[in-house]
RNA sequence: GGGCGCUUAGCUCAGCUGGUUUAGAGCACUGCCCUUACAAGGCAGGGGUCGGCAGUUCGAAUCUGCCAGCGCCCA
């Protein structure tokens, strides 16, 4: 009759087995049109380049609790599920994989290129979904998006023109980021900066008058080959009289003017340094003010170009800077060159240092964005989590800078800007044009494609079919919870909110939980040339879903790194197997199963001390799990699970009801397994959003018929009627009793197995005594202590030779002839008695104190009064036993 | 240079509005136990004075300031 479960959890025979079911079921799936509330999450879209990381899965897991809690508090829920085609990063990888074959992109061309790269995206996007879905993700698959699907690419060509017909949106020469090997512009933020070993050279720059030189500082002498000028603070006195004379420029023989500007650093090097406007964003700067040629001396491959003169034309810029430093020595016009530590730019996907560098590119104006986008996260209308990304996102927000949005690829939205071949005529069109509106001359299309962030910043609400007026938009939009990794707050989060503010008119989200960062556990960033990033699926095959998920949310701290290491999963692991057991235990002992079919009614059982005790726990552990939840502590709430599981049901209320399962009455049974079924119940509710499969599993076997099942059932509220202030207090202090009898009868070298005998004594006011008084108490104690017997009395003899043992006042004898080691007892109880002893002096310097006693609150006052008294009774017992002893 | 965060047991982290905390958990460690749910287990134990200094307070791991170390972001 009684169902028979494994010794061991075995994952793999449930996971696949549920998700399949759950899928069928139809219970991922959002229904417009409901009346309930709703409750909606976006997916961060994974990037179509490869596989899941340890990012996706903490990522992913808390979107999927955030997700199964809210389908269990009722609402309808929506996780909308995608993948980011990823330009940049997914071009660059079927790049790399051409590379091996000895081919370039050129070698295909533009559309034959394009269909490769799409066919690598749908065979990772389909890797990438199976990974997710292993996770156990309730995502709705039947809205799944892609950033390149038509209607998502339809809305970045709406938001093109509108921002382009408003004037946000404009084509500017301009000094950008150039990566070299992906041979693009990027964003500011694309561009990682790092402190690098370099060096200071300083050149000298001849006076055309021969009257001397000029000696400027550079970190980069190839550039020199462009330089226009050179510029000096005007404040500083060394070079005033040389404003306004000229240099000739060294190997190109170019004459160039000495100007004066605000800009120039008097402190750097030697305060005057060399200009080149087309290869540095402040001398650009310079440059304009100065009305400064531009010369451009690289090719967009990074190698120099002829306007950099034959000695380095078509050579890469650090050989170039080699010739150039040699070049400088042979005239004699290089004086000296420093070890320098300065901060260089690299590329965020490329790896390789980026080249400030002129060229004509698309922009986005965004401080008009910006400023709704502050006052929105000020209002709260948008709160992060935790609170202090706030001031990180305001900070980028009031020094935005604008968006360089075009790149120089294939593989992504093309910009849907037309030129006409003959006439001046341009324009952004939604729907492509055959001819000049002009002089209907022949057009044709930028050739750049977006920023990939171009059609992510849309990613909430394109999703839901904007620009059209969709059913799921009007249903669940805005959505709820955001959650994400802190390093795209900028080229995302921030971005999202200006794009729904501007072309919504509403907030994306209400709430941003930002994620920490997945380490290893010495503190690296994981990454695959190091190696230290394990397989989601490797682990879990090793430990189970559920335990992947449960131990990555336990040792997850809020706002902080995560510092993982398999070894952590196994807390995980074996959690899931302490459940198994736990529930597999009460099935073995289930004889009746009707008990399955009853409603549990507290009120119509007579329930016993543990049971009231175990139900308190319980509602307490409620509270803190929704009280956690609504706060975001994820971790928290694993831990109160997992304290409330393994600590208060499987170490106390199991082992209390043992008793009672084998021996007592069938009516004592019965109410044991109704109350420690209901318990189980709960708390695999608790867990479900954690560790959804293992959960499911084990409710199907304790639910009732017409019980739904706990995906869709109902999530606990804390009933106050199962609070038991007395009741915790009590058992509180039977604990006590029981711990300490134990601990005496390990130290005493007791073997486990014997029984004892336990004499009490004490009056019937003593706490522990009218506990005892009590049956069912008394049969705690002689159960778990393992006892044959226990008398009490107010004035029983101590029996010699015992060892001794005081709770609350109350002294317990455990006889011990002929076991008894004299010397352990009396180590165990001058330990005992210096151990209060340490109390009391703390006390006593409190109370010795006088503005203690005068301002402290009194009932703080009166508790340490109480406790001196207590402790100073419980010593001179002690004392008593100790010296009875020695008799 | 500006901003943010961290520093509690050997390791990884809790400790919410300062007082039942001479500070908790997991892992690791020690002793006993294969006791019919679980050795991925049970019972018991050892171990930290909370980065440093100063201050506020009757009382500080907890609040304030300064300093140091580490990390991240921005320039």
């Amino acid at each position: 009759m009684a169902v028979q479960l494994g010794k061991v959890y075995t994952p793999k025979d449930v996971e696949s087995k549920w998700y399949k079911y759950w899928q069928e079921k139809g219970y991922f799936h959002a229904k417009t049109g409901m009346d309930k509330k709703s409750f909606v999450i976006v997916i961060p879209p994974p990037n179509v380049t490869g596989m899941l990381t340890m990012g996706h899965v903490l990522n992913n897991t808390i979107q999927d609790i955030l997700i199964r809690h809210a389908r269990m508090k009722g609402y309808e829920t929506l996780w909308l599920p995608g993948t980011d085609h990823a330009g940049i990063a997914t071009q660059n990888v079927v790049e790399q994989n051409l590379k091996k074959e000895g081919k370039t992109r050129y070698n295909y061309g533009r559309e034959d290129f394009t269909a490769l790269v799409w066919k690598w995206a749908l065979k990772h996007k389909s890797i990438i979904f199976n990974q997710l879905q292993k996770i156990g993700c309730s995502f709705d698959r039947q809205r799944e998006r892609f950033t390149l699907d038509d209607g998502l690419s339809y809305a970045v060509r709406k938001v093109f023109v509108h921002l382009y017909k408003k004037g946000l949106i404009y084509r500017g020469r301009r000094i950008i980021n150039w990566c070299p090997v992906s041979r693009t512009a990027l964003s500011d933020e694309e561009v990682i900066h790092r402190e690098t070993k370099g060096n200071l050279w300083y050149f000298r720059y001849p006076l055309e008058d021969k009257s001397g030189y000029v000696t400027v500082a550079t970190t980069r002498p190839e550039t020199m080959l462009g330089d226009t000028g050179v510029a000096v603070n005007p404040k500083d006195e060394r070079y005033s009289k040389l404003v306004g004379k000229n240099v000739i420029l060294p190997i190109q023989n170019r004459t160039i003017p000495i100007i004066a500007d605000d800009f120039v650093d008097p402190e750097f090097g030697t305060g005057a340094v060399k200009v080149t406007p087309a290869h540095d964003p402040n001398d650009f700067e310079i440059g304009r003010r100065h009305g400064l040629e531009q010369i451009n001396v690289m090719n967009p491959d990074g190698t120099m170009n002829e306007a950099a003169g034959s000695i380095v034309n078509g050579k890469d810029r650090l050989e170039a800077r080699k010739i150039v430093v040699e070049e400088m020595k042979r005239l004699i016009l290089h004086e000296k060159v420093e070890d320098y530590v300065h901060s260089v730019g690299y590329s965020e996907r490329a790896g390789v240092m980026i080249e400030p560098y002129l060229s004509e590119q698309w922009f986005v104006k965004m401080k008009p964005l910006a400023k709704p986008a502050i006052k929105v996260v000020d209002e709260k209308k948008i709160k992060f989590h935790p609170e202090r990304w706030h001031k990180t996102y305001n900070h980028w927000m009031t020094n935005i800078r604008d968006w360089c949005i075009s790149r120089q690829l294939w593989w992504g939205h093309r910009i849907p800007v037309f030129y006409c071949e003959s006439c001046q005529w341009q324009d952004a069109l939604i729907d492509d044009p055959d001819k000049c509106p002009e002089c209907g001359c022949k057009v044709y299309q930028d050739t750049d494609v977006l920023d990939t962030w171009f059609s992510s910043w849309l990613w909430p609400f394109s999703t839901m079919g904007w620009p059209d007026n969709t059913e799921d938009l009007r249903d669940f939009y805005p959505t709820n919870d955001l959650v994400t990794a802190p390093d795209i707050i900028f080229f995302w989060v921030a971005r999202m909110i200006m794009a729904s503010l501007e072309f919504i008119g509403e907030v994306p989200f209400r709430d941003v939980y930002f994620t920490g960062i997945i380490r290893d556990i010495q503190g690296r960033k994981m990454s695959k040339s190091l190696g230290n990033s394990p397989d989601p699926l490797v682990l879990i095959e090793k430990y189970g879903a559920d335990a992947l998920r449960y131990g990555i949310m336990l040792i997850a701290p809020q706002g902080q790194d995560i510092l993982f290491s398999e070894e952590r999963l196994e807390v995980g692991r074996n959690f899931m197997n302490k459940i198994w057991n736990a529930s597999r235990f009460i099935l073995m002992n289930l004889d009746d199963e009707n008990i399955i079919e009853e409603k549990f009614d507290p009120d119509r059982l007579n329930l016993a001390i543990a049971d009231k005790w175990i139900l308190s726990r319980l509602t307490r552990t409620i509270h803190r799990v929704n009280h956690n939840l609504n706060r975001y502590r994820f971790d928290e709430v694993a831990r109160s699970i997992y304290d409330f599981v393994w600590s208060d049901f499987c170490d106390w209320y199991i082992e209390l009801i043992k008793e009672r399962l084998y021996k007592k009455s069938e009516v004592e049974k019965h109410k044991a397994l109704s109350v420690a079924i209901y318990i189980i119940k709960s708390f695999l509710k608790l867990l479900h959003p954690y560790a959804p499969f293992i959960t499911e599993e084990i409710y199907q076997k304790l639910k009732s018929k017409d019980e739904a099942d706990i995906i869709v059932s109902h999530w606990l509220k804390a009933e106050s009627r199962f609070e038991d202030k007395a009741i915790d207090e009590k058992f509180f202090i039977i604990q006590d009793i029981i711990t300490s009898l134990r601990t005496a009868r390990s130290e005493m070298n007791i073997p486990p197995s014997a029984k004892l005998r336990l004499i009490v004594r004490g009056s019937d006011e003593e706490i522990p005594v009218s506990l005892l008084k009590d049956s069912e108490i008394y049969a705690y104690v002689k159960s778990l202590v393992r006892i044959s017997e226990i008398t009490i009395s107010g004035d029983a003899e101590k029996p010699h030779p015992s060892s001794s043992v005081i709770v609350r006042g109350t002294e317990f004898f455990i006889p011990l002839e002929g076991v008894i080691d004299i010397e352990a007892e009396k180590a165990r109880l001058e330990k005992e008695i210096n151990r209060i002893g340490g109390l009391q002096k703390s006390i006593q310097s409190k109370l010795s104190n006088h503005n203690f006693i005068t301002r402290a609150p009194k009932e703080i006052v009166a508790r340490e009064i109480e406790k001196e008294k207590f402790n100073r009774e419980q010593i001179e017992k002690l004392k008593a036993n100790l010296k009875s002893l020695l008799n």
